[in-house]
DNA sequence: ACTATGTCCTGCGAGC
DNA sequence: TGCTCGCAGGACATAG
């Protein structure tokens, strides 16, 4: 379901609602688990850990974690830890979870009725609870320390870098927008709006693009991202943030979802043609 | 190494 | 009303 905006969106939320927060234990469902890591190695990181951030990397969800009181600040005396003098603290742990196409991250109170489809349950000091909710079982939960998105973020890669990513690939510019390792973040809505924005067609190879194309497309693509973050991202179905609250960039789509309606632009009704095995939408006149 | 394709799931709306 | 079909915002494994 999310994509950038979306969970940017949701971080936020969930980071004014429950950071701070302690996690006292965890429930984890029924086989198949949508778990990267394994279910003792989740509960062990979560239960007892306070929240310290929730926030976005690439389209994924992260909970900071950090150890709750300073009890568990180290002692500086007795069987000091030897060897690795020179190797920085460890990292913090961290919870990770992509909601995949239908995940969502509720926060409820504990009296609440649990959805159908709730995977895992995170239960709060406060008395409330972090659910996991995923119908399709796409979205995935782990644990990790240092985590970093497989590709660069949208909103923070230079634009020399940028035009290096995408230069020289035979692959459809849709196709390599969405690839994950190379830019995190971009999913097909925002492919297909930010490739308009740029006037470049989505079946192109990303190799034709000139220089010229490829710099308008990086300041689309930041555009359109911007822009969705601002509106709370789009909700198309049932897509809510954390409170409850519906984007509003949908209305601002000017591509995507509106096959056969005319362009906004030039009157010419959009196209949708299937690019990589996804949707993708077009004008043909105002996309070269 | 890069690229194209199939597959994992459930739910929804369209059409009959 | 109820059925089938196609489609859905993602990411991987696999094969070429």
């Amino acid at each position: 379901m999310p994509e950038l905006p979306e969970v940017e969106t949701i971080a936020r939320g969930l980071a004014s609602r429950v950071a701070g927060d302690v996690i006292d234990s965890v429930w984890l469902g029924a086989k198949p688990e949508p778990l990267k890591s394994t279910a003792a190695d989740i509960i062990a990181t979560l239960e007892s850990k306070r929240i310290a951030q929730v926030r976005r990397i690439g389209k994924h969800l992260v909970f900071d974690l950090e150890s709750r009181g300073p009890a568990s600040l180290p002692v500086g005396r007795g069987s000091a830890p030897k060897a690795r003098t020179s190797a920085p603290r460890s990292r913090a742990a961290q919870w990770i979870v992509h909601l995949g196409m239908t995940g969502r991250m509720l926060v409820c109170q504990a009296d609440e009725p649990v959805a159908k489809h709730t995977h895992a349950i995170a239960h709060l000091a406060s008395g409330r609870e972090l659910r996991f909710v995923d119908p399709r079982r796409f979205g995935r939960l782990s644990v990790a320390h240092g985590f970093r998105a497989p590709g660069s973020e949208p909103l923070e890669v230079e634009g020399e870098c940028f035009v290096k990513l995408f230069g020289g690939r035979k692959t459809p510019i849709k196709s390599a927008l969405l690839n994950q390792k190379l830019l995190s973040g971009v999913g097909n809505i925002y492919a297909d709006e930010s490739l308009f924005r740029a006037a470049v067609r989505p079946q192109r190879r990303a190799a034709s693009l000139t220089r010229r194309e490829l710099r308008r497309l990086y300041r689309a693509v930041q555009e359109v991202l911007e822009e969705a973050i601002a509106l709370g991202g789009s909700s198309v179905s049932d897509y809510v943030d954390a409170d409850g609250e519906e984007g509003f960039f949908q209305l601002q789509h000017r591509v995507y979802g509106r096959a056969g309606e005319p362009c906004l632009v030039c009157k010419t009704p959009i196209k949708r043609r299937v690019i990589a095995g996804r949707s993708s939408h077009y004008c043909p006149r105002c996309q070269h």
